[in-house]
DNA sequence: GCTGGTGATGCATTTTTTGCATCAAGGGCT
DNA sequence: AGCCCTTGATGCAAAAAATGCATCACCAGC
């Protein structure tokens, strides 16, 4: 879009912090590139950009003006999404933030299933946690994102929920194994694996153990849950995760599922203890999002709705 | 703004309905013109024109574009006033659609006041009917809407209403101005004057009339208020108004209306023959208004609450 | 005071845009 | 049917704009 190039490069040195850095990346002068920038904060009428020495630094006038700027961007891939699909083939591109417990394989199984539906859709996903997220709805880097967390800003929307109980994954052999629940007091002691304290699953936990005031031993913390799970067949410990992490969206734990690692089980923790958390699937309020990306929404909700009945709300 | 120009091409392309045309507005030739449009079809990657013998017609993706290429400009609008108030001075540039009612006393009173305050403000009022002004809200080249008459689109967002009863505006010697209030049966035969039959007061009116089968003598239709009020000094007739028409804001027909026709002098319908009809104070719905339109429309809605307290809602 | 970074600016070059002349196509009129 | 007028599209040269190079002025940290 040749009538965007202006804007896109005031973003870009928005985010870069320096007008010659921008320019490396665009592959132009910083010349040519101070020069537009120059010329639009002439048509503005204000200067957008703090010069400091270092670089420059938006000012108040270019902080409206850069979310402007994201906000057309945003609305003309809405726009590029519709008239492409007006053509029968959706084109277009969804961008998702999204916590580590959706994305191992839950997004995997559904961005597949989409794409079959429609190849030209291609998709983004960055992986964040909760604020993070929220931060990328409302900067317009992403369209859709999947929270285990309390939303806090009022800038989003939340096309619906799923609750999901945390669960202990542990060997096969590991002596809580047996138990159908397990009960935080159980772990007093036990060798544990916690997720990163910026995830949900983290946080849901922590409160649990604290006021139960049970102290198990954490041998370890990671944000990779793949590296965790796969790190229980060298040291037996326990290891918690939400049920959307360890099955796309079957029920967890039985026979029937399949796509988890045979030698490692799963049960929930006694509701008693950890209240069920909750996955927001969101988007930023007031936003029309791309065609493609709201059929996306649309088909992750209900397919969820399909799996998991009573526990997807909105 | 250089970077929005070959958008604005297309927005002028679309009304006037040929490329020809649009480049003699715009003061180019039909040929750069025509290469624009083309580049940006191409960058689109569809056509958004039809190309008619005759000229041009916006096609389904072209709508979709150009709806986008207005919410464009309105943002932009919005944002340049908003940095403007960063600087203290508010700027900008209102646009109002509003019936005959709202412009004749009122609104001329409200901007004079508002520029009083703020007099780089400039505006731009359109005169025009109901479903003309929900067009103009909703193509974005109207800001505000005062509308006397019911509102039909859904994308129309009303910030307060005002409800308004007929009254009859005679010479002080017509038989009828001694009345406190007037009947609609007091009117059968009798010469009236009626507003255009795009106009709220004239269906009100035209209800009333049908529903108590009198026929009145109407020696005169306009859509001009102020022609029809001079009229009234020459052949004497009963003209039909709502009291915004009449005064800026105070009560009508008592001896401090001041600016009202001294010759002249309204009684209200009975409420019994004609519901009171409502003003609506309206913008499109889910637009983020210019800082000048908002205040503006803040301004006249309080200022209407401080003169009719009682009729004023929302 | 030196060094390494920043953004701004004059001037020549390249790229893009514009305008003129012209073409091809379709509708309305005789 | 045939003419006429208007429409949008296109080749080519001129005008305008954007770009790149070299350089300046500025500031912070050492």
């Amino acid at each position: 879009m040749r009538f965007m190039t202006s804007l896109r490069f005031i973003d870009v040195v928005a985010r870069e912090g320096s007008i010659r850095k921008a320019a490396d990346k665009l592959a132009i002068t910083s010349t040519a590139l101070n020069r537009r920038i120059l010329q639009i904060e002439e048509e503005i009428g204000q200067p957008l950009f703090e010069r400091l020495p270092g670089g420059v630094r938006l000012n108040t006038a270019g902080e409206i003006f850069l979310q402007h700027i994201r906000s057309q961007f945003a609305d003309l891939a809405r726009v590029q999404s519709q008239i492409a699909d007006l053509s029968g083939i959706r084109r277009g591109h969804v961008r998702i933030a999204s916590g580590a417990d959706a994305l191992r394989r839950f997004l995997p199984e559904a961005i597949a299933s989409y794409r079959g539906a429609h190849p030209a859709v291609s998709f983004d996903l960055a992986r964040c946690y909760g604020e993070e997220a929220e931060a990328r709805l409302f900067s317009l880097d992403s369209d859709i994102a999947l929270i285990f967390a309390p939303i806090r800003a009022a800038h989003v929307h939340v096309a619906a929920t799923l609750r999901q109980q945390i669960h202990c994954v542990m060997p096969a052999g590991h002596r809580l194994a047996g138990r159908d629940t397990i009960r935080i007091r159980d772990l007093s002691g036990e060798r544990v694996v916690l997720p990163t304290a910026q995830s949900g699953v983290r946080q849901l936990l922590d409160t649990a153990f604290l006021r139960r005031s049970v102290e198990p031993d954490v041998i370890l913390e990671s944000d990779s849950f793949e590296f965790m799970q796969n790190f229980l067949h060298f040291e037996p410990a326990v290891l918690f995760q939400i049920p959307i992490a360890i099955n796309a969206g079957r029920a967890v734990g039985g026979a029937d599922a399949a796509d988890f690692d045979e030698r490692l089980v799963s049960r929930p923790v006694d509701m008693a203890d950890v209240a069920a958390g909750t996955l927001h699937i969101c988007h930023l309020k007031g936003r029309v999002l791309p065609v493609a990306a709201a059929k996306f929404l649309d088909d992750i909700i209900t397919g969820l709705r399909g799996r998991y009945s009573d526990e997807v709300d909105q």
